[in-house]
RNA sequence: GCUCCGAUGGUGUAGUCCGGCCAAUCAUAUUGCCCUCUCACGGCAAUGACCUGGGUUCGAAUCCCAGUCGGAGCACCA
């Protein structure tokens, strides 16, 4: 099998539908697949030299390696070899007309003039082609299918155009006669022994114009599949190489790991593994109508492979502080894990203050007891302002009534700075998160899993207060 | 306009080829309960679907026809 991806930019989300189904076939059942880079238009689907790369490492990421790479700007001298073979059968013609004159005869069923041509003269203007003789738009070389085929998307399609603008690839830039997708992939399917294409719907008559080609050269065809497009829900970026690629542009992402973007490198970077991409897509499956992937199933697919492993941390968006008072002890120590007490705890030092969300401080209007339990640490009665300690034993909570919260000491906590998919939130954590590494997985409580990225220190006061910036994942 | 394709709960999917074992599977989501010092994990339960209308048949999600709705192609893009 194969993913022929254009190389235009790193992979949305969308694109790990490819490789995620070929490559579990491939397991399954001992296949073979190949990355072919179907970079045929240094024009307007110009290719980005950073993306093949780039690609690449997003199937790494997917945790995919392919039994092998090709890129169609390496094999143009294949491409005219059998577009010889196919013009010495009279299976195409050189065509002058311009597209909109041939559209018309086209779309009433008529042959163009050039249809009947020597096949010798075929040869030696689509010669003159490669040699670069002609210039954009004046000369095409056309398979001769049927001109009355009730189908009009199929009548004598182009098979090989000129291009003024070289590739970017440097070892392509000489070349000016580019072969187009239904020509190009139909021949490396073949050569390349496909066995097994899935591709969009929009190539729905893909499989029907190469048959043509096929039948010149008595090949079988492969095995066809047509999936339908892919959306995703919880964004509100649209899933779009080129609309990402505006946005990043002009300033409204950051770059391709932007938190926001509907990208690879995105999930990649809030810690969510390839694996739950992978797992989410083969649940897909292949029909031919459109469908929509919910986050919410990738996020449960990252939450069962790493909920075991990850640590648990403290994390105040937005919080309060609010004094303590009584005799609370002086530290706090919370299991890193509840499901594996021999990780050991996080010794937390508490101080005289600790911050709040705001929506767990206790409201004030309510008739409620409005003691809480500072996870971890103890039993609080919240009156004027302040949280008095209790004395209460973890029954009081057994008992009903009394609500577990997290909380970070006020003095010794760790700003931080979570970028989610909805943008930045700021808040506090707990005085270890400033020590974790980064790419460190921690789930704070009762917020979510997060990655860290980094601790900065922020520069522009010149006090050296740290930063810590996470990437949300998921709940 | 011409030509293709498709339609199962909120989402995805199984079942459709070869009609009965389907008052429809599984996952996710949502809700409730249990567990729990998390709104995590785990356990239990509930909610919720065969596009419509005809036809064939003892019997239709499944076969046929029509309609509706949705998608795609008719590029010197991929």
């Amino acid at each position: 099998m194969r993913c022929a991806p254009n190389p235009n930019g790193p992979w949305h989300v969308g694109h790990a539908r490819m490789p995620a189904v070929i490559g579990t076939y491939r397991e399954r059942y001992d296949g073979w697949f190949c990355v072919r880079f179907d970079d045929t238009d240094p024009e307007t689907k110009r290719p980005d030299l950073e993306a093949y790369d780039a690609i690449l490492d997003d199937l790494d990421y997917l945790g995919f390696e392919p039994d092998a790479t090709y890129k169609a700007s390496d094999r143009l001298e294949t491409y005219y070899d059998h577009a010889r073979d196919l013009i010495e059968m009279g299976g195409a013609y050189t065509c002058s007309c311009s597209g909109e004159a041939f559209s018309e005869l086209k779309n009433s069923g008529e042959a163009c003039p050039h249809r009947d041509k020597e096949s010798e003269t075929v040869l030696e203007e689509f010669e003159a082609m490669i040699d670069g003789e002609y210039s954009s738009g004046e000369m095409v070389l056309r398979v001769k299918t049927d001109i009355e085929h009730k189908n009009p998307a199929l009548r004598d399609w182009v098979a090989f155009r000129m291009i003024d603008t070289p590739h970017p690839r440097e070892e392509a830039s000489e070349y000016r006669c580019w072969p187009m997708l239904d020509f190009q992939s139909g021949v490396d399917d073949h050569l390349i022994e496909v066995t097994h294409i899935i591709r969009g719907i929009d190539l729905q008559d893909s499989a029907k114009r190469q048959q043509f080609v096929y039948d010149y050269f008595g090949w079988d065809y492969p095995e066809v599949i047509h999936w339908g497009h892919v959306q995703l829900d919880d964004y509100d970026v649209k899933m779009s190489t080129s609309t990402i690629s505006e946005l990043i542009e002009n300033g409204e992402l950051d770059g391709w790991d932007d938190p926001r973007a509907p990208t690879l490198k995105s999930l990649r970077r809030r810690g969510i593994r390839g694996e739950a991409i992978v797992e989410a897509m083969t649940g897909l499956g292949t029909s031919t109508t459109d469908v929509d992937l919910a986050m919410s199933s990738v996020y449960a697919n990252n939450r069962d492979l790493i909920d075991d492993e990850t640590d648990r941390r403290f994390f105040v968006r937005d919080g309060n502080q609010i004094p303590l008072a009584g005799e609370p002890p002086a530290e706090a120590a919370p299991p890193l894990h509840p499901n594996h007490e021999d990780r050991g705890v996080r010794e937390i030092p508490v101080g005289d203050s600790v911050m709040l969300e705001v929506a767990d401080i206790p409201d004030a209007e309510e008739d409620g007891d409005r003691r809480i339990w500072l996870k971890g640490f103890g039993c609080f009665r919240f009156d004027d302002g302040v949280l008095r300690y209790t004395d209460d034993d973890i029954d009081a909570v057994r008992e009903g009534g009394v609500d577990v919260v997290h909380w970070v000491p006020a003095d010794e906590s760790v700003p931080v700075r979570m970028r989610t998919i909805e943008g930045d939130v700021r808040g506090h954590a707990e005085p270890g998160v400033g020590d974790l590494e980064p790419d460190e997985m921690v789930q704070f409580e009762r917020v979510g899993f997060a990655r860290i990225d980094r601790h900065e220190t922020e520069s522009d006061d010149g006090d050296g207060d740290e930063e810590t910036v996470a990437y949300y994942a998921h709940p």
